[in-house]
RNA sequence: CCAGCCGGCCGGAUGGCCGCCGGGGGCGGUUAGUCGCCGCCUCUGGAGGAAAGUCCGGGCUCCACGGAAACAGGGCGCCGGGUAACGCCCGGCGAGGGACCGGUAAGGCAAAGGCUUCUUCGCCUUCGCCUUGCGCGGGAACCUCAGGGAAAGCGCCACAGAAAGCAGACCGCCCCGCGCCGGCCUGUUCGCAUCGCCGCAAGAGGUGUGAUGCAGCCACAGGCCCGUGUUCGGCGCGGGGUAAGGGUGAAAGGGUGCGGUAAGAGCGCACCGCGCCUCUGGCGACAGGGGCGGCACGGCAAGCCCCGCCCGGAGCAAGACCGAAUAGGGACGGCACGCGCCCGCCAUCGUUCCGGCGGGUGCAGGGCGUGUUUCCGGCCCCGCCGUCCGGGUUGGUCGCGCGAGGCGUGCAGCAAUGCACGUCCCAGAUGAAUGGCCAUCGCCGCCGGCUCCUUUUUACGGGCUGGCGGAACAGAACCCGGCUUACAGGCCGGCUGGCGUU
RNA sequence: UGGGGCGUCGCCAAGUGGUAAGGCAACGGGUUUUGGUCCCGUCAUUCGCAGGUUCGAAUCCUGCCGCCCCAG
C-alpha cells in the first residue's frame, strides 16, 4: 500500500477506471508510440506533452471474432485496468491495450500476469517502436 | 412399448465479494435562490429466440401539403379469410410425390378339371401364390408447389431423327398397272480347301497373283433344249392408299381394348382423357352429373411480352432545440426586374395630387410542387432557382420507449385472429452498459467404489458416492410485424404403422 | 446504417441456355553434350454452396457463404 495519505479516499480512489480515450486520432498516435506484445495482449504506450492522468483505450477487431467475442475481450481487459493498483499507469500517458485471438477464452489470471508484464516493461522504458508504416510524417521517435 | 413423421415450448437455478449503465429517494457542495451539475448513501431495473443476415411490410421524421392523368421503372399473381400492411399467417382448392391396393403383360410354382394316349410325355381351361415390368387407375399419415395468360404477338426447342411445329412421310404395310421368272452349259463375281508364286535370314503372317478341286446359292451376260413357262409366290419399275409398327428424341398431332379394313386409321363402339354447352352444390377456387364434338390448341412466360393489382423519395448519422453557428459570402448561368389600391410616417401653414420611406394587398411575371411530363386547388417571392467555390460543425439536450406492449380469464371462430375485463411497467448505451472471481444444487459424458433387482455369476438397468471433463448458437443501437439462417441439451402434444396385454 | 460490385484450373481470365476458349505455371516427351529457347502432348466430373425452373443451367430465379469498394 502507498503512504496516500488521503484516507477517506483510500480504497476507492484505487479501483477508479481511468478516462477512456474516444477518438481515432488518439488511437492512431498511440500506434506511433512504443509497444510491446505478448501472445494474449498487446500493449500500446504514447507520451502526451502533459502530465495529465493517465488514459486507456482499447481495441478489439474483427479479426478476433464477431461481436459477443469482440465484446468479452475488451470487457476482461477493461477490468484488469480497474483493478491495477494506483501507480501502475504513469501520468502523461496514454495507453491502448489490443486484444489477441485468445484473450476471450485465456485463464484470467494468465492474461493479467501477461498485461502486467508488458505494462512494467514499457513503464521502464524497454518498450519497442512502433514500425513506420507507409509514409508518415516524421514527427514520432519515443526511443 | 417401439419406429417414422409433424407441431408447440424452454434456452440452467440460487447466493457471496469487487465493479458497470439507467431510474427513484435522501444528504452535502456549487448558486442570492430555483433548475442544472458534482460527490456520497440507499432502493430498484438491466440482452435474444434468434438481439444475427438485412430479404419483405409498416410506424415515425424531413423533402410545404392535397388531388388527378399519362409514361417510365420495380414488385406481386389459385380461392376465401386474418392483419396497420406484406412477398407473411390460417383454412380450403388443384397439381405432383407417397407405404399400399387394384388392373394388365410376360415368366415360374402348385392344385383341380378336360383332350390325346396302353402309360409316360404333351396340350387346353379355371383358381391360387411368387418374381419382373408398365406413357394404367385409386391412394393413409405426411411432404413439395413463384400455382394468372402459350386458340395477342415475337422468340427458342442443340444433338439425334424421315419429320420439331405448316404438317408431312424414310423404312415398312396394302392395292393397281407393266416387265421378268423353266431346264442345261459357259463366263464374270463370290465362298471353302490344297498347292505354287511374291515377301522374309527363318518363321509367324498376307491373299497381291496363278493353278486345281468342291459348292453351286444370288445377280448379270451369252448360248442351247423343251410339254414355251399358268396359279400361288417372288423381284424390279411406275401410280395410289395408309400412319398401326420400326428406329431417334425430353417431347412425334390422344390412351387401352374390341370391331372393322386390301392394309390401315376415331373409321365405328365401350371406358378413360380433352374441348364446348348446360344443370346441381359451393361466397369462391372448384367438384359432381347430363348432352354434344371424334379430337382441334406440343413445351418454355424463374425469355421478351399481355392482363389484373400494388408502389413518391430518403432515412434516427431522419429531424428538432441550445449555442456566434446553415448564419453570412463569392463566381457562372437562367428567368424576372412592371402596373395599381389602402394605411402610417416624412416633407408642407394646411387638404388633395405629386415626391420619399415603411407595411398590407390585387393583377401580371417568375419559381416550387423530390422518377419524368402535364393539369387543378394551393404555397413562396422582388428577387428566385440551378451548378460550383469558399466558410462553418464533429459540443450538449431532445428524438428515446405506454407500445399494432406483456400476462391471466372469458366470449366468437375449425384456425390465423378479434373483442371484453382485470392486472403489470419491463434495457436505453453512444470508444458503446450485463463483467471478473467463487460456492452450492441440477443436467450430460467417461472412469472408479458401494448397494438393490434378476434363478446362480456376468451383463443390462436403478439408487448412493468420489474424481475429471463438458454445457450450444449468439450481444439491443429508432421501434414494430414477418421471412431466412445458426443452435448443446431438454419438455409437452398430435398423426400413421407394428408388437404385447385387457 | 445505406448503396454498389465480384466469386470459372495453382495464377490471370473468355464464355451469358446445348462439347467450359486462351495465356502463364506444372508434368511427360522431342531437339541439345547439359541447361535455356523452341516443338508436341497432358492438365476443370463440385464453374463459391444448396435448392428450383427447363428436355438440358457456369449462364435464368431464390436463399445462404466469402471477399472487395463507396457515402456520411
Amino acid at each position: 500500500m502507498p503512504e496516500a495519505g488521503t484516507d477517506k479516499a483510500g480504497e476507492g480512489a484505487v479501483a477508479r477506471m481511468p478516462e477512456v480515450l474516444r477518438h481515432r486520432s488518439d488511437f492512431l498516435a498511440a500506434a506511433r508510440g512504443v509497444f510491446r506484445a505478448m501472445p494474449l495482449v498487446v500493449v500500446q504506450m504514447r507520451k502526451r506533452n502533459d502530465d495529465g492522468p493517465p488514459r486507456v483505450g482499447f481495441t478489439a477487431t474483427r479479426r478476433i471474432g464477431k461481436a459477443v467475442i469482440r465484446n468479452r475481450a475488451r470487457r476482461r481487459l477493461r477490468e484488469i485496468v480497474r483493478q491495477l493498483p494506483q501507480g501502475r499507469l504513469l501520468p502523461g500517458r496514454d495507453y491502448v491495450f489490443i486484444a489477441r485471438e485468445g484473450t476471450a477464452t485465456a485463464r484470467f489470471a494468465d492474461l493479467r500476469g501477461q498485461l502486467l508484464r508488458a505494462l512494467d516493461m514499457l513503464n521502464a522504458g524497454r518498450g519497442h517502436a512502433a514500425r513506420p508504416r507507409r509514409k508518415t510524417s516524421a514527427g514520432r521517435k519515443e526511443k
